[in-house]
DNA sequence: TCTATTATCAAACATTCCTTTGAATATAGG
DNA sequence: CCTATATTCAAAGGAATGTTTGATAATAGA
């Protein structure tokens, strides 16, 4: 029996301690781990969210509340629209530790993931490095396969926008020279896999890159922007 | 309307992000979170952690369960004890990010932490490098205010063992020509203030680490340990 | 001012979570 | 085998959470 200083003080502490779970618990609901993915990639109103995560206004709203209390999300008024956003750089870091430490850890996450995603072994990755030295040396064809608005607030240099509804359109009119390379929003989106096995299936050599977005932008890798909002 | 690009597959989807918001929700308890704090100083059995969180024995092991399930902690058997331990150095980071987050944005933390910890204007801190530096040239008096048995695990070189629970009776022996820097498990872990307070009100200069014992370990710093485990 | 749009609030139900209680399991040692 | 120790299991009540429904605020523009 250890001896407790804490005698006395136990209600201060498990209040200060229940601060901390409260944070835990803004991100320990499936649906609001989805909002912060996709508020990630930038700053969304009501609406957007609600439809990315197949939830009802009230719903999403209650969700994106409850976010904002933990001070994971902020907001911004534009007239009759309210824009949600990460509250910063440091809310990220938490979602992406939370990401990989269930990567490693969670039995079942890689069971899921190919639920959601297919088999991935046939999908092989590229990493930012190299993808960076093949850029320069104009060896590989980029596409970004993430919906337009994405691709207009903020994508690497040189990349097509391939937007996820025009997969089948545009595919085909890219040049069949080169390597194709595939990247969205990280890990967890479908689209680069989408993208990279209609390639595939046409005979086209293509990887995705590996993570998304975010993750290269984060590293330090450049971006081209032109800030829009979206909705 | 965003085209979704999920449907039919939403099921999968919600499985991926509920197995993220598992691992969230492992964490989303106050009483579960000090024993990630707690189990950060090494590993426990059962009997410890209860005792340091003021709970039953069973609501202990109900908990230490629910972090094993999430991935988070990882157990031993030897003789009739199971020792509990974080399952590996990024669990920590986790907790550490959270921990950070939570010091940033959570509006009442501050009052919290002061609520367990007392006013803390008076509490000034010393940086690990600033330190480091003092203890090369001996111009610091380095004391570990940790229990016993954590002390003996592993301390910062040079630092004197001064258990919680004898304060009281080991500061006056405390040469009195030099300043005294306390640390002990954490930025929230109180025995550090305790000391400098009792050492202040005795007319001593005295710090406290910033942080504590962990982040000195993580951050690179010497340690020296004898490797003993706890109950 | 009136209307349309966007977002939040309030109440209600079902579900999950936390804690306590008392019983059950596993190991060590006599 | 029997007992003591350490830990887990199972059941139950109360609290918190998630979702839906319908009503309520706030803004923009006619």
């Amino acid at each position: 029996m250890i001896p407790q200083s804490t005698i006395g003080r136990r209600p201060a502490k498990n209040a200060l301690f229940d601060g901390f779970a409260a944070v835990a618990g803004a991100m320990a609901n499936g649906r609001r781990a989805e909002i912060i993915e996709l508020l990630a990639q930038g700053e969304r109103s009501v609406e957007p969210v609600a439809d990315a995560i197949d939830q009802s206004l009230a719903n999403t709203s209650h969700h994106l509340r409850r976010l904002a209390r933990a001070g994971l999300v902020s907001t911004r008024r534009d007239g009759t629209r309210i824009y949600y956003r990460l509250t910063d750089e440091r809310v990220y870091d938490l979602w992406v530790t939370l990401r990989d430490v269930t990567t490693r850890h969670l039995d079942d996450i890689d069971r899921l993931a190919d639920g959601y995603l297919g088999n991935r072994t046939e999908i092989t990755t590229i990493t930012r490095s190299e993808l960076q030295q093949r850029l320069q040396r104009d060896q590989t064809t980029l596409i970004d396969v993430r919906p337009r608005a994405e691709y207009d607030a903020g994508h690497i240099p040189g990349a097509i926008p391939i937007p996820p509804d025009q997969l089948d359109e545009l595919l085909p009119s890219l040049s069949a020279d080169r390597e194709i390379v595939a990247y969205c929003r990280g890990p967890y989106c479908a689209y680069a896999d989408q993208a990279v096995r209609s390639l595939r299936a046409r005979g086209r050599a293509a990887r995705r890159l590996e993570d998304g977005y975010p993750e290269w932008q984060r590293s330090g890798g450049p971006v081209e922007a032109s800030f829009l909002t979206i909705s």
